[in-house]
RNA sequence: CGGUGAGUGGCGCAGCUUGGUAGCGCACUUGGUUUGGGUCCAAGGGGUCGUAGGUUCGAAUCCUAUCUCACCGACCA
């Protein structure tokens, strides 16, 4: 490609709300324009790069014996209505209307259309196991798009769904897929890691996660530093080796006046937050006889809100009650809370209940407890008199670093992730609820287990943007550079041998099959080096008058930096080989 | 959905307080100049000032409504 035949569209200056670096480097660059919120237009520069993610992701789904076929975008919602995720999925469903007033939703992903395909044409178990996967538009109208093309509302994602008689089946094609993934990944060169995950609004149990480590991510991956245990915090455990020391103090009440959060009181009393525990009020679900559920935590450690949910006693999605309700309740605000006497059941985080000595409020207004310990010191609705009881001490904190690793080896890293991909084994939810299944060798009629398993396409490009730039500009990996190479001619315009040699160059690089771009704009040197420096391409080969004489070229490496002198002769021999 | 802020040429911004018919930098066009790291000079083209209504002799500027966008939060995966 010659540039004067080709939109490269960079730009110096880049929209002020561009506030990650690779959407600030992506306009730049000229790969994408933004036409509406969450809804970006590719540039030449920007489709090539997707077009290589793209066509590693098909290469390896195929290798791992997935098939392709096409859906449409837009779906009848009668058929969301059957899987009851119309209600679920809520506003991020776009429903929509065609001119006969029928409603349809755009796709956000088919797990829907996929079981009706299947359900239709499969009906023997001697067509399963059967592994099939598209490369589509998606959309999700996101409450807040951001990023760039990291959170858009349009997007482009691979979606490959499995259907198998057995779960056992179905566990050997979702560890294909992983290996798939993982191979996928290490072609385009991402520094990622796969994590355990919560499986959320999809369903299913087991979910693993691929992450590309980078700061601007949304999510935080724990992972141990000695051994490849990595997960989502939503999911980690949090363990607890301590065991609750015996009492040294007499248990007091002290009046703390004022002091109602955990930062305040352990000012005013002089203690670590983690010498205090902390007390939230949460709805009861309808498993228990109560309205509501009390949660101790150490003071310096955090709710995990998905850990809380899934405890029998909890309401899911996670309600905290109204201070109103608990002052009628308890006799107090939230400031003042504490397990001791607690009118309600009381679930305690396992560091919580290894505390001893500790810190908690009196459930009533301006009073705390200092030199609490639980076997001493504990009664609540709903436990044994004689202190804490093991059904009550449950995981319910986020981690932090330096956490015990729940493998047992090494100790807990937070580092922020972005989701590129995603696999899930969901089970019979979609295949149950629409009706899925085939006839068994003896005749009977069996509902199809299921896996789904997602790449991001468009994320994965904005993820290796910030994996890999500079204070120049993109460096991308050779697997999806949008060109493999450049050349950048000195003066062509004046220079009949510098003309010579680049036409030639270019040439002789398109006949051996080399993605090559060749700078022949009317430019000066250094805005040439700019935008090619810019854009990322990896490789360059630079053709000036002072080498020339020395029948050399010069050969410049945008991610190292390092510069050879090649003499032309060998130069496409030098590259193809890169 | 809550909080905050912004809409003026393709991009970044000034002008608004104190109304008088729009300006700067980048980009673009032409000519010259320069040529191994975003040259310099000159001349040009391009804007119903988000939209609608109102006040006024006169509105980018004041008032009202409305739309859009961004940031923080909540939500989602």
């Amino acid at each position: 490609m010659r540039t004067t035949q080709y939109l490269l569209a960079t730009q110096k200056e880049v929209p002020s709300d561009a506030d990650v670096v690779s959407h600030q480097l992506m306009l730049r660059a000229g790969m994408v324009r933004k036409l509406a919120s969450g809804l970006y237009s590719w540039l030449p520069t920007g489709l090539r790069v997707l077009n290589k993610v793209s066509k590693i992701v098909h290469e390896e789904m195929v290798r791992a014996g997935s098939i392709e076929i096409n859906m449409p975008v837009v779906q009848p919602a009668d058929l969301w209505q059957q899987s009851g995720r119309l209600e679920e999925y809520g506003p991020e469903l776009l429903r929509i209307q065609d001119r006969h007033q029928r409603d349809f939703v755009l796709g956000p992903t088919h797990e829907e259309v996929i079981t009706t395909i299947v359900s239709n044409d499969v009906n023997s178990y001697k067509q399963l196991p059967l592994n099939l996967y598209q490369v589509q538009t998606k959309f999700r109208d996101e409450v807040r798009p951001r990023f760039g093309v990291m959170r858009s509302r349009e997007f482009i994602m691979k979606d490959a769904y499995s259907f198998h008689l057995s779960m056992e089946c179905l566990s050997n094609t979702y560890q294909d897929m992983h290996t798939a993934y993982c191979n996928v990944f290490d072609r385009i060169g991402l520094n990622y890691r796969s994590v355990i995950a919560d499986s959320g609004s999809i369903g299913g149990a087991v979910s693993h996660e691929f992450h590309v480590l980078a700061e601007s991510g949304e999510d935080d991956i724990a992972f141990s530093n000695s051994s490849d245990y990595a997960a989502n915090v939503e999911l980690a455990e949090a363990i607890t080796h301590a065991v609750a020391a015996s009492p040294t103090k007499a248990l007091e009440k002290v009046n703390t006046g004022d002091a109602k959060t955990i930062a305040t009181v352990s000012e005013l009393l002089s203690i670590n937050a983690s010498q205090s525990v902390k007390t939230l009020i949460v709805a009861a679900s309808s498993e228990i006889d109560a309205e509501f559920v009390a949660l101790i935590l150490r003071g310096d450690h955090q709710l995990n809100a998905i850990k809380a949910e899934k405890h029998p006693w909890i309401a899911s999605p996670l309600v905290m009650a109204q201070e109103e309700a608990v002052k009628t309740l308890v006799g107090c605000g939230f400031g003042t809370l504490g397990p001791i006497k607690m009118p309600m059941p009381v679930l305690v985080d396992r560091s919580a209940a290894a505390c001893s000595d500790f810190v908690c409020g009196a459930n009533e207004e301006n009073m705390h407890f200092t030199g609490v310990n639980w076997q001493r010191d504990f009664s609540a609705k709903g436990a044994d008199a004689s202190g804490l009881d093991s059904r009550i001490v449950v995981d319910l904190r986020q981690v932090v670093a330096g956490d015990p690793s729940p493998c047992g080896s090494g100790t807990l890293d937070i580092r922020k992730g972005i989701e590129v991909g995603h696999i899930f084994q969901l089970g019979d939810k979609y295949s149950k609820a629409m009706n899925c299944g085939v006839l068994t060798e003896t005749g009977k009629y069996q509902v199809l287990q299921m896996g789904c398993y997602g790449i991001g396409i468009t994320r994965i490009v904005a993820a290796a943007i910030e994996q890999n730039n500079d204070k120049y500009g993109i460096m991308w990996p050779d697997a999806i550079a949008p060109f493999k190479v450049v050349i950048i001619p000195m003066n062509m315009h004046k220079s009949h041998r510098v003309n010579e040699v680049a036409q030639k160059l270019y040439q002789d690089l398109l006949d051996a099959g080399v993605d090559v771009l060749f700078d022949d704009r009317k430019e000066r040197p250094g805005v040439m080096f700019a935008d090619m420096e810019l854009i990322g391409v990896p490789h360059s080969i630079i053709i000036g008058e002072r080498n020339l004489d020395e029948n050399a070229l010069e050969y410049k490496n945008r991610a190292t930096g390092e510069k050879i002198m090649l003499p032309i002769d060998k130069v496409v021999t030098f590259i193809t080989e890169k």
